[in-house]
RNA sequence: CGAGAAGUAGCACAACUUGGUAGUGCACUUGGUUUGGGACCAAGGGGUUGCAGGUUCAAAUCCUGUCUUCUCGACCA
């Protein structure tokens, strides 16, 4: 058997396997402006799938849609003073001819806190106006330096939501909310057996008081940041003299939080399930779940074809037919570059005895079956790929994860021989986080929701350790 | 922004060392035979060799400058 021609193995080069997966799935294109994607018809219907799931999840928490401008004055950006300093160095200006457009600097958003509050500032008077919960669906800019599909980009493509609450315990509990959806979707949708926590100070989110994130694992032991929700407290809100009266007829401050995602979990699903044939899609936000592939369009085999796509229709179930005059082999191939998880081949030599063949993606096993048995085998089918994806992947994240580092010898050790997160205690002083990352070029990922008590001394100072925390490699 | 590498057809590359008609594979078009793991035969289309300047009778090739891309760092969803 062949090996795929066009797609380098990822245990030989991982970043070069994953730009073959991404070009030969025919997910995005290169654009002629760095680190801006064209995101084609295969890759969008991901990102669409991805975006219907979550927006309905948003509307039956009460989140409404709304679309800000894309432009932010420098007077209205610099009014928060962390959030401005943590975003100046990405910040794309807009100039025309050379000259600013308008009297004063005005920038792309690199994310849209300033313009929320710019609005809420003067659409909230009372009590009853809150909650205020908006997202957006939109395009921000952030002029990173280095650039990769999906991973990072400098025209990103995300979801924004952004509420405004009466008190704070309403609005930390809005935070965590949204990070549940964040977890469960990535989970249950994705198959991304991810972990959540907290952000360190120093990580996070630039004017937010606490930061909670989601933190996938990639094949190769790589961290991404898939997702975060933040909690800002009245910081914003006090710097925007956002005010509504209360029952006691009281001026106050509301309590915000702001929350998203973007494409980068596409990524993150390239990197997590893909193999050396290319893409896998998880079932549950695959554009299309069944490819039926004739070998020879005779008439029973055109028949058969009728019969099981009227079957996966009435199960509401998508599919393609690959109707090409390209050869089986090369249609096995492509079916497996673009991840479809079921494929149905359909050939004179199987019919003759009323069969099919189904091959699953994940496994590639092959199953052959009466024609009559399909659909309910696929429908179970794709159940079981689903599961699998996720346990195989949490499978080898636990295969990287180290939750008994003790010492500083032992860390040093992970940093440079194994790939994967490291849990440690930690006294919770930056000297020490910003030691491990100097010397061993691991950043902190996050204090784990089910770790936050430290349970020895700091791995740094050996002082008191506070909380248990992961520090790993990241995109 | 630091270090390294590369720019030749849509893609991957060859020709450069030693200057002399720009080539191969894949992809694409047409016709035919095929189809159970990336088929075959025949014919065909496609190029200011990144850009600018220099040396030369002659530059993809030598020289200078410049731009871009990729990889690895630093910065970040």
């Amino acid at each position: 058997m062949k090996d795929n021609k066009n797609i380098t193995s990822r245990d030989v080069d991982f970043a070069k396997w994953y730009n073959d997966v991404i070009f030969n799935a025919d997910l995005i294109d290169y654009s002629s402006v760095k680190g801006s994607m064209i995101i084609r018809p295969y890759g969008y219907a991901i990102w669409e799938n991805i975006q219907s799931v979550l927006d309905k999840k948003f509307k039956e928490l009460g989140h409404v849609n709304v679309q800000m401008p894309m432009f932010i004055p420098e007077s209205l950006l610099n009014i928060e003073k962390d959030h401005v300093e943590g975003f100046a160095p990405e910040v794309a200006w807009v100039t025309h001819g050379g000259n600013t457009l308008l009297d004063e600097r005005m920038c792309v958003r690199p994310t849209s806190e300033v313009l929320f509050c710019d609005h809420y500032k003067k659409i909230i008077k009372s009590y009853r106006d809150l909650p205020l919960l908006y997202n957006q669906w939109c395009t921000i800019v952030r002029w990173e330096k280095e650039t990769r599909p999906f991973l990072r980009s400098r025209e990103i493509l995300w979801q924004e939501g952004h509420t405004m609450h009466a008190t704070e315990e309403e609005a930390k509990e809005e935070t965590l909310r949204m990070f549940k959806v964040y977890e469960d979707f990535q989970k249950n949708y994705l198959a991304l057996p991810v972990i959540v926590g907290k952000k360190s100070d120093k990580e996070k989110f630039a004017g937010a008081e606490e930061t909670y994130t989601i933190e996938a694992m990639m094949y190769n032991g790589v961290a991404l940041q898939n997702g975060t929700s933040h909690y800002f407290g009245q910081k914003f809100t006090k710097a925007f003299d956002i005010k509504f009266l209360n029952r006691e007829n009281k001026w106050e401050h509301p309590y915000q939080t702001s929350w998203g995602v973007t494409t980068r979990m596409i990524g993150a699903i390239i990197m997590t399930h893909g193999d050396d044939y290319g893409l896998v899609l998880p079932p549950n936000i695959a554009p299309i779940k069944v490819c039926i592939v004739p070998i020879k369009e005779t008439d029973e085999v055109k028949e058969c074809i009728k019969y099981l796509e009227d079957g996966l229709k009435a199960n509401d179930i998508t599919f393609i037919t690959d109707h090409s005059d390209k050869s089986a082999g090369f249609k096995f191939a492509e079916a497996e570059v673009k991840g479809y998880p079921i494929r149905i081949e359909i050939g004179p030599r199987d019919l003759e005895r009323g069969e099919v063949t189904l091959v699953r993606r994940d496994t590639r096993e092959k199953i052959t079956i009466n024609k009559i048995d399909a659909i309910y085998n696929i429908k179970t089918l794709l159940i079981d790929i689903q599961h699998n994806l996720y346990d195989t992947a949490e499978k080898r994240r636990n295969s990287m994860l180290y939750n008994d580092v003790k010492t500083y010898e032992e860390l040093k050790d992970i940093a440079l021989n194994k790939p994967g997160f490291a849990l440690v205690n930690w006294c919770g002083n930056q000297e020490c986080e910003d030691k491990i990352k100097d010397e061993l070029g691991l950043k902190s990922r996050c204090i784990p929701t089910n770790h936050d008590i430290s349970d020895g001394n700091c791995v740094v100072c050996g002082k008191e350790g506070k909380v248990k925390i992961y520090f790993g490699k990241q995109y």
